[in-house]
DNA sequence: CTTGACCTTAGAGTTTACTCCAAGGTTTAT
DNA sequence: ATAAACCTTGGAGTAAACTCTAAGGTCAAG
């Protein structure tokens, strides 16, 4: 049994952390000793894991409450309910990372066009596309 | 020149937008009316295509209030000054995609490595990953 | 017996970019 | 005259995942 200060420690997390997964009800302590300090069992330590390692490949802690959900209750559960979840949130990061690449070739236009020099920014081409109603045409446009 | 609600049709936002563009000093109207209307200039409406644009390529309103005070001042302004802010950018928008990458194989292969058929989700390979404390090594593992 | 390190709760603050609401004033049309 | 469609202000609410503060209780060491 850990108190929260021991196990916060061991995973390198904020205790006041460990105080708001168990508000959302992501990892409630076992036990809770006389004094009112909660008591953390290795099983929740475990789960702590589990739930550290969910979030650093991506998943919101909304994700992993419904992983969390699932895990408890294996037995009547199908790898389908959890191959779900996996690739909704893959479908999710693909398209963010999409989005991104538009602002990447977008950016990358824009910086490759501009000298960067010491020259007066009155002739920018950087702002000039800004300021150009044409421009939002390259953010969209596919034929490179 | 433009009342609020006039210049928000032209370019398909909320009035409420306008007024916090206003409140965080990216779009201040040329001039107020004497019942107390705003009311934006020809050139207040090129401003906010500007934002809009910058918006789109993936500018946050502070970026594009460094970008606007370039740009009032061009004329002792370096394009420098310019690209800098444009390269920033672009550095934190590829680090988002690296990231963003690194979820997305991790995930891949979660899923990858699951049925996601009928089965009882017991031995379900995905919830095995994630209760491994080896899984981590995963999402840094470089050499596929 | 007091100091310091620990723990408790409730609640507020952070960030970003809005969005909504209430209560009221203004303008235009019928 | 009155309704509809505008506009004003100030302030609260939203999402996500914490982080911090205040005021106080607990515990071990010196």
């Amino acid at each position: 049994m850990y108190r929260i200060g021991e196990l916060a420690k061991q995973f390198d997390v904020n205790t006041d952390t460990l105080r708001y997964y168990e508000k959302e009800g992501l990892l409630v302590p076992s036990s809770v000793a006389s004094n009112g300090y909660r008591m953390y069992s290795s099983a929740d330590a475990k789960t702590l894991g589990v739930i550290l390692r969910a979030k650093a490949i991506g998943f919101s802690l909304s994700d992993i409450k419904t992983l969390l959900s699932i895990e408890v209750d294996k037995a009547n559960k199908e790898c389908l309910d959890v191959k779900l979840v996996v690739d909704d949130k893959l479908d999710q990061v693909n398209a963010k990372i999409d989005e991104l690449q538009t602002f990447q070739r977008s950016l990358k236009r824009l910086s490759d066009a501009c000298c960067g020099g010491h020259e007066s920014a009155q002739d920018c081409t950087i702002l000039q596309a800004l300021e150009s109603e044409s421009f939002t045409i390259l953010s969209e446009c596919h034929h490179d």
